[in-house]
DNA sequence: GCCTATCTTATTGTCCGACAATCCGACAAG
DNA sequence: CTTGTCGGATTGTCGGACAATAAGATAGGC
């Protein structure tokens, strides 16, 4: 019958008084925010609160520092914050491989196809660097990975939607200890992957919308095949490689 | 030519510390944490830089407590909380409508389909709940701004595809803005999502994958058209309307 | 025996004050 | 114009304190 009466501890409060400002945009990105003395004093409350207040907003990527630096300033989520987010809730949330992957086969076709229609040159060209340097680096497994990683961000980004270039992160991420195996275990992988790789490059500098689709559909269904001749079970669990990311 | 040298103040390390625990599934999803003092005491550490620690894992939803609770129990982040932080940075992103739409194109039919072919009776019950709240609530305008948003959530759900759930929740997020716009200004509007959702109910049903995605692929064009008859410019920025949750 | 009221204790939220490290900006010197 | 010097400002961390209250234990009533 009766709403529980909402409480909200002070640091709660103070955090979310500062990210309303952030997403109204009063404060704008790049400003720096008030010392923490200062913003104690605006909301009468003790520094130690403030403190636990913008520990919250750091941690959401809203609020960041420069390199070395001491004073905050206002951020929005770079695509390596909110992709670990995602990806250890992902991880917690027990995803599969085969989970991931159809993620992957439903929203990567559409990426390569906006690329296709939308790309500049400057993406192009990018595109195209993470495709070379994953043909020229045939040593190193975790290089090989990562570029391939790099390839799917440039496509992302190439597609000039932002919600795309955000997505498509945390999935790789999860992606990649399978695909370090695949590329260990499976002989013709890496040719596979370079040959839809240019493929898919050659679509996308054409504007070939239709192109880009198919092709990306036939590269993620290639994945698949990986897994089985690799011998990794769709039902493993993924995992955030990030994990033992802690300095001892 | 050098590296920076690391250097991650004890707030970090700490945080970052039960994190891996918790990534590691050492810490199990349920259980309760250690009280602040005792983390201090094992960390060495100032209680208030444990609680700087924690309010980090808080606010990823890694930590919560029970309604009215005060210890901190290990949780995994939910739907509503990975929801927010991620609509949170498609908004500071600029993401417009017209992107969050496309995103939208291209996941919900692969969605659909998966929820096709592995929807369990349960799922289909909840899919059938959300949609006939949505044909009977004619009343106001929010609720069915939210019922539709709860259709699209069954579906994720039934998809039973964590990836899926989780990505669903803040694209519609995004959208209910203007989705309200569309069913205050577009007579037909209601009507139409009702067949539609009449047809992908039936389609998931028969698991039917093929049926539901064209079903689905049918239903985001014909939002399409609904901002267009709306009159709402394709390239307005999204806001997340959660912002003003602040309580003053 | 089980449920309820009461009491104790533990724990959190918040505050205050302190201090070392170090980043920042200005300023002087080469 | 770069490099050294310096004072002040700011953050990271600490210690201790206290009120409010959740959690657990204990006694009492049916």
């Amino acid at each position: 019958m009766f709403e529980p009466l909402g409480y909200a501890p002070a640091y709660w409060r103070v955090s979310e008084a500062i990210r309303a400002r952030i997403l109204r945009r009063e404060l704008a990105e790049g400003e720096a925010l008030p010392t923490e003395t200062e913003l104690a004093r605006q909301f009468e409350v003790n520094r130690s609160t403030v403190r636990e207040a913008l520990r919250k907003l750091e941690s959401n990527g809203l609020l960041g520092r420069r390199r070395g630096g001491k004073r905050l300033y206002v951020t929005r989520p770079t695509r390596e914050a909110v992709g670990g987010g995602l990806s250890q809730a992902f991880a917690l949330h027990r995803a599969r491989v085969v989970d991931v992957w159809e993620a992957l086969q439903a929203v990567q076709p559409g990426i390569a196809a906006a690329a296709a229609e939308r790309r500049s040159d400057a993406a192009l060209a990018l595109l195209d660097a993470a495709r070379r340097r994953f043909s020229e680096r045939k040593a190193d497994r975790d290089d090989a990975v990562r570029d391939v990683a790099a390839f799917f961000d440039a496509l992302g980004e190439a597609s000039g939607n932002p919600v795309f270039a955000l997505l498509n992160e945390p999935l790789l991420r999860l992606l990649q200890p399978s695909l370090a195996q695949i590329i260990d275990r499976v002989p013709q992988a890496r040719s596979r992957i370079e040959s839809a790789q240019k493929q898919l490059a050659a679509a996308v500098r054409a504007r070939d919308a239709e192109g880009a689709s198919t092709w990306m559909a036939r590269h993620i269904r290639d994945f698949r095949r990986g897994y089985e001749v690799a011998g990794i079970p769709l039902s493993t669990e993924v995992s955030d490689g990030l994990v033992a990311a802690g300095v001892s």
